[in-house]
DNA sequence: AAACGGGCCGAAAAGGCTTTCTGAGACGCT
DNA sequence: AGCGTCTCAGAAAGCCTTTTCGGCCCGTTT
């Protein structure tokens, strides 16, 4: 069904057919277009009606030639599946999108070979900017010092200082989750948390720790690290209720771990919130929302994540200021059935 | 903290930088470089050595300029937090990945206005084509015929059915959903699904309702329509078993209202699945594998979705036939532990 | 010996746009 | 009348690469 004659026929108007049909030279007609002053007023409106008759584009590609700037920036990141790079790209897109700046969107699959071979084919493409996107908060390696375009690492910070990383406060976000069940009057609290791999589970629960110290207060018990899975969810809570029946509230180092918890709250015969007291990390929608009580959880704000490292990269590409290292953002905590202040 | 002279200092070498260090013109160092025959091996390896030396990486936005194609596509999505879009996408960047296409990343958050300026912005960037990919199988607004670029659709078929459209196919899943269920040996089967408003919910049924005449057996009750969360698979079971005590599998319009159902019916006392079956849609792993039992349940093959829809678009912009209407790609049926044979 | 044919290289154009520089015409001033 | 000054339009260069075409040098043929 090849066609001579498709529906997709003309080719864009370039800036010549313009002028051809305004009856003006292309630099004339480039000049009224663009707002330059050296035009007569008639001439110019002349050229726009030009314009909007031919509907023409004016091609970014060549302008993308001429002015060394795109106005492209690659957007690397090692997991798609996962929910983190999501949200981040989204606030990138928007910090970006109003503006004249599109996104490349590359998925490295966690594989370092790959990541390389699509740093360079960005390149090639003349980006002004990279923005590299992790699935974990580990640090990572940096793609080193050497590219000719400035470059934002969101959510895993680089490993060397001198890259600007833009990542979430795990640290503080264990803080504000404990002080919220503090000031629900919840004193007896236990930390269920995922794979002490994760920089992430460790920050949380220093956090946590450090703001129940603040309180003269301590954990009950040790925090238990498992995997960031329902199952561990289940099976912690378990012992944590054989071995400390008296906990008021357990904080989960995810959504995921917290439906486990609460399931087996109820299936022991305690009522959350009313005897315990449950929240979660990651403000995980279908999570949150689904659960029985809803789930009140901490939001690590990565839209906004998003947002501050396009916003920082975009100043770099203009000239400004190159900052370095790492910056973190404040987490928030989002209040649900979960968690209510003891009667 | 501006530096006058940053770590990203160099332009890029360009083709002439190659060339006087090779001491050879322009052509014959592109010429070495691409291949081309007109050159002496000693030359070509010359240049070769001087293009390394320099790091040379061919600018593609000139040779896009030149060559009237850039090597690039627009991917315009309506909803990137959705969960259908992102497998596509996938698909659709591994699709191209390995080759020389880049991948323009615009999420339109469903609103037709920003759509339509997202289209004219990648338009300026001469992409070589689009995909568009919906957040639901209902057909959408064509983009439009005159488009100087070949479009695909991708889960959300267009309008207009001059238009290539690639989705999963909703009714032929509803039936291998049922032909599982009727192979563990279930025969009283009830079906709980989401928002009547939805096509896929629609098809699903009738699938399943098809499947069932085939094998001279009938749904218990009617379809269940209501809404995709596990609220309404709760309450829907409740009064599904109020009413049809004797169900002995239940077909679920997602992952998430297979997981209310599960809940309600072991609350009542019912094994699963020893004595109900259920199954759920979307194979959504973070509900699916976190369930008691682990979730049977169907995927659309999104990835292969994005495939398809980029295969078939390279194929449209290498001039090859381009298709048009609105073909089905199959699903399958994911087994886990939620569905078995009766004894 | 003259012509011819390859092999290899370089000059130049093309692609669409922006910007600088030059030039033409109009106007006011001495 | 002559000169300087403005305003506005156009010519041309430049961005970087690919490709065509012409030309040079040598070896071969008649």
């Amino acid at each position: 069904m090849a066609q001579a004659t498709g529906p997709s026929r003309s080719q864009p108007a370039t800036l010549s057919d313009v002028a051809r049909l305004a009856g003006v030279s292309i630099a004339t007609a480039s000049k009224a277009l663009n707002g330059r002053s050296q035009v007569r007023a008639e001439t110019r409106t002349r050229v726009i009606e030009a314009a909007e008759r031919l509907a023409f584009r004016p091609n970014q590609v060549a302008r993308g030639l001429l002015a060394g700037r795109t106005g492209t920036v690659g957007l690397l990141t090692s997991d798609l599946e996962g929910r983190f790079s999501i949200p981040i790209l989204m606030g990138a897109e928007d910090a970006f999108g109003a503006g004249e700046v599109a996104v490349f969107l590359c998925d490295a699959r966690g594989d370092a070979i790959r990541e390389q071979h699509h740093v360079r084919a960005l390149l090639g493409r003349r980006v002004d900017g990279l923005i590299v996107v992790g699935s974990r908060t580990d640090p990572r390696p940096s793609l080193g010092r050497e590219l000719p375009v400035p470059v934002v690492y969101a959510y895993a910070p680089s490993e060397n200082p001198e890259d600007l990383s833009i990542v979430p406060d795990s640290v503080g976000a264990g803080r504000i989750a404990v002080e919220h069940l503090l000031a629900c009057g919840r004193t007896r609290i236990a930390h269920i948390t995922g794979d002490p791999g994760y920089a992430a589970a460790q920050e949380r629960a220093e956090g946590a720790r450090a703001a129940l110290a603040g309180a003269g207060l301590a954990l009950v018990g040790e925090p238990r690290f498992g995997a960031w899975s329902e199952g561990w969810g289940r099976a912690a809570t378990a012992m944590l209720l054989d071995q400390h029946p008296e906990v008021d509230a357990v904080l989960c180092g995810s959504d995921q771990i917290a439906r486990g918890v609460i399931d087996v709250l109820r299936e022991r015969g305690l009522r959350v919130p009313e005897d315990v007291a449950v929240m979660g990390f990651d403000n995980w929608r279908v999570l949150t929302s689904a659960s029985r009580p809803p789930l009140t959880s901490v939001d690590m704000n990565l839209e906004q994540v998003g947002r501050a490292a396009a916003h920082a990269l975009f100043t770099a590409i203009s000239g400004g200021t190159r900052r370095s290292g790492t910056e973190t953002l404040p987490c928030r905590v989002v209040i649900r059935g979960s968690t209510v202040p003891l009667a």
